[in-house]
DNA sequence: TCTTAATTGCGAATTATTCGCATTTATCTC
DNA sequence: GAGATAAATGCGAATAATTCGCAATTAAGA
């Protein structure tokens, strides 16, 4: 993989979000140094390839967003109502993954990395409403 | 919800696969009872907003497909070479889910209802060509 | 049977993503 | 460091899934 210019941004925007990003969001930051939206898809499908990024898809608005993958595999919480993302830096899946692999022959892999529920916060709100 | 002839011909094709399917996979079969393809969408969204059916997304695809709902909550399984989908008849994340909500006060939700790896003929096969 | 709001069909619009092709650039060899 | 070559990029057009607008139809209830 060559190193240019245009894929050391991208990481870089990678690697200091916070969150799971479009590739729409990372043309929003990188076009300013004239990146255009097919190299960032072009990228993203390369760094994918190498396996140094996850790329997941809300089943709640379809998007594709993508996240550096850390040293140790965790995970990125992200809240449906407020869209708030944290972080969990542990997969809680291990124990789980084995024990279905044992059951059923099928190997679970690469589950998503987003993890999509309610934030403390929006579950008290939540339960106001009713 | 009203019922309409079309609302029962796009539920029972979802209650009669086997498998997670997409809007088009229902359009090829209910096409020729006439139903439309807006149609189709637009039902599948008022199933969701019922809560009758799960939207899934894959990120291998990106493609959406749906399945019904049963009375026990379950998963399907996918295998990410060959597409295959076997059903998991039970939940493996309850324990996990509620571990996960302890210790970060956040609380998983509707996880995906497909869950995506190898079976264990392609992973077989898989490390034969390593 | 009549009324009304919900649903549908149709085609056009939208949006994310991919592709083709000419041009540029990183890397390797000398 | 200069030249050769494959890989990467920019640009705009093409594709594909999904949504939307609007007029016509239909289910449900009075």
């Amino acid at each position: 993989m060559k190193r240019t210019k245009s894929r050391n941004i991208i990481k870089n925007i990678l690697l200091n979000s916070s969150k799971s990003i479009t590739a729409l969001e990372i043309f929003e930051i990188a076009k300013k140094d004239g990146v255009t939206l097919s190299t960032i898809y072009r990228t993203l499908l390369t760094f994918e390839e190498e396996n140094l990024i996850k790329k997941d898809v809300s089943p709640f608005t379809s998007k594709a967003s993508y996240s550096w993958k850390e040293e140790e595999h965790g995970h990125i919480l992200e809240c449906i109502k407020c869209h708030k993302q944290i972080i969990l830096d542990y997969c809680p899946f291990e124990e789980v993954n084995k024990e279905v692999e044992e059951k059923t022959g099928f190997t679970l892999e690469d589950e998503n990395h987003v993890l999509y529920g309610l934030c403390s916060t929006c579950k008290e709100k939540n339960e106001k409403q009713k």
